[in-house]
DNA sequence: GATGAATGAGGCTTCATTCAT
DNA sequence: TATGAATGAAGCCTCATTCAT
């Protein structure tokens, strides 16, 4: 049998397409998860036939991919902006606030995808390793960041991790607000001073 | 239309077949997941026929619930049963490492399982809610012990709150030695600290 | 992933059932070949839903399989059946006839079908080890049986090799009386001679 | 509806394109089939864009009579030629050789095409009759040939056709060398004999 | 003429669920 | 209760063919 080859985009309709069929399987993906959505959905919300679908695309998992992608550039990238405004000296007060808005705002817009695409990490060894980069990464530059601003050297990648953990956490909760027993300005507060501590 | 009705296990019998469905669905969707299982796999495990299995559950969504409600048993009752043992006066910094030794322990046999189960709640509105009633009632109840232990009571449901998150990542991140870069005894202190903090 | 197992019958019925599969398939595989039935049409013409097709059969190509193991029993059995008949001393002028009638039997009833599966020799590696396998059968045992009967077994294997071949084709020209410039009576008499000297 | 007309080459590169599509599915066809090429690999193959092989086919069916034309002619012609270089009288010991090793070598170079073409008789008419037209072809031009070299013409058709038959099989065998227990120099000799004894 | 993107019907297969025994 | 055969809707993907450029 012959095998088939993707479509490497050539003319500037092909990459359109696949673009509206990436941000159509984000959508989807969001609203109702990988497996509540099928190709044929995809196709329609997309506005192409089923069968294009398949020529920008391996199969439906490659889709997946392809929004993981997008997803993690977008999470990584307004972070790294942030941090990389930063001039030294810096005042780990002043700043610990600024991410956690930074981490806020990228959760309100990305949660419904974080959570469809998160879930397939434990069934999924690519996305899993994908997201697994994607703390590497996150740990790693940003403590490189961190030193060449002035902050200890010491024991920082645990520091950067334990505090990116938090401030996920933190942000999932917040903006579901999921918790009527839960004061989130104060718990806001607990969680900049958590962190600030660490780096003092 | 007729409505079913799921049977009503009255004889020991029945309750054995019962549970042998849900431990199934328990070992099946941990190895695999919800969507890489099927039901007559789950049958076939339980040994019996796929046929009953529709007997004891209205569908392959009820084995689900099932499984969670097990799963959030086997979470909740061990960390209860530790913090009952507990006697006042307590002393912050020996009851956080016990606790950080639980939860690791809790998660070392069932994290497996809660990635499985968790992965859904973005999809299902009842394990979603499942699983936040399981946190409420965590921070609650947890928040009471202590309470009634002499911890000062000032935004006790915060700290507590927090100090799960933190000590949920922690186990997670532990078991799985996921990164290479991190020191996990230097982190568990870090996460031992923290909440001693909280509490102080 | 739970890897599926077909079904091992177990009940009367299902015997009955995939009887009736494999029945479809060889007369719709005769009729308009492997590649133009699709499983939907075998399961309706076995009168079967669609999905129990899959119970008794990994896949379509099984179902040839299957159909193919049934045809090679209706070539080879009779075949052996009429030699088996025979006794010492044989005078092969008496028996070439027999033969060659026995073999024209056998295409009438079952032409379409070996078209159909022997075309798929060239594509597919086990249809054409089937094959071979019944040509090497047929070959070596009707040899045996024949110098059991007293017939030379110098070069055996080659002359019933080579009368095998003949007679295939005969018969296939014959059922079909292809072409009108030909005089089958005259050819069969052709054909009988040839295969007599062969052995004489 | 308007009926599409297939274009008419009438420039010289489009009788080229035209016949590198034919090329790519004669190769296609010959590695994998019939139905294991599809008409973008045959473009592909052929170094043209898919589009434009429905201007020079008016469908994948149209390529396969193309090729199949072709293969025929490849058959035919240096049979033929074979032929039309003897001279009256002639000596039927010496032709058969000659006649065998052209067989053989025709089957060489196109035994592949030959099983993916014919395995097509079966379920396509027009296929099949130009197999058929073949055979007659050969059959009665060859029976001629033979007449005008001095061969009785007592059922010349039948004794041409059968040696025909004789020889194709026995040329299919010899290339593949299929099978262990055939010593194919004797069958050779016996293919010869047999032969030429049905001319003498 | 030529390109290659796009179409969409149709094929194979799975699986939650029901039913006859 | 229990069995396991049976159902059929629905999902993924292919590919001959058409169309916009």
């Amino acid at each position: 049998m012959i095998k088939k080859s993707v479509r490497q985009p050539r003319q500037e309709r092909s990459t359109i397409t696949k673009q509206k069929i990436i941000d159509a399987g984000y959508a989807l993906f969001s609203e109702v998860g990988y497996y509540g959505t099928n190709t044929a959905e995809i196709a329609k919300r997309a506005g192409v036939s089923t069968g294009i679908v398949y020529g920008y695309f391996s199969d439906k998992r490659d889709i997946l991919v392809c929004v993981l992608e997008i997803y993690l550039k977008k999470v990584v990238e307004p972070l790294f902006k942030t941090f990389k405004k930063l001039t030294a000296p810096i005042a780990v007060e002043d700043i610990v606030p600024i991410v956690i808005d930074e981490v806020i705002k990228i959760h309100k817009t990305n949660s419904k995808i974080h959570e469809a695409l998160h879930s397939l990490s434990g069934s999924d060894e690519a996305v899993n390793a994908k997201f697994m980069a994607l703390e590497d990464k996150l740990t790693l530059e940003i403590s490189d960041i961190l030193i060449s601003l002035g902050i200890s050297e010491q024991n920082i990648n645990e520091k950067v991790h334990f505090s990116m953990g938090i401030l996920q956490d933190f942000a999932h909760e917040f903006i579901y607000d999921k918790h009527e027993y839960i004061n989130y300005v104060y718990m806001r507060n607990m969680v900049k001073n958590t962190i600030v501590n660490l780096f003092k």
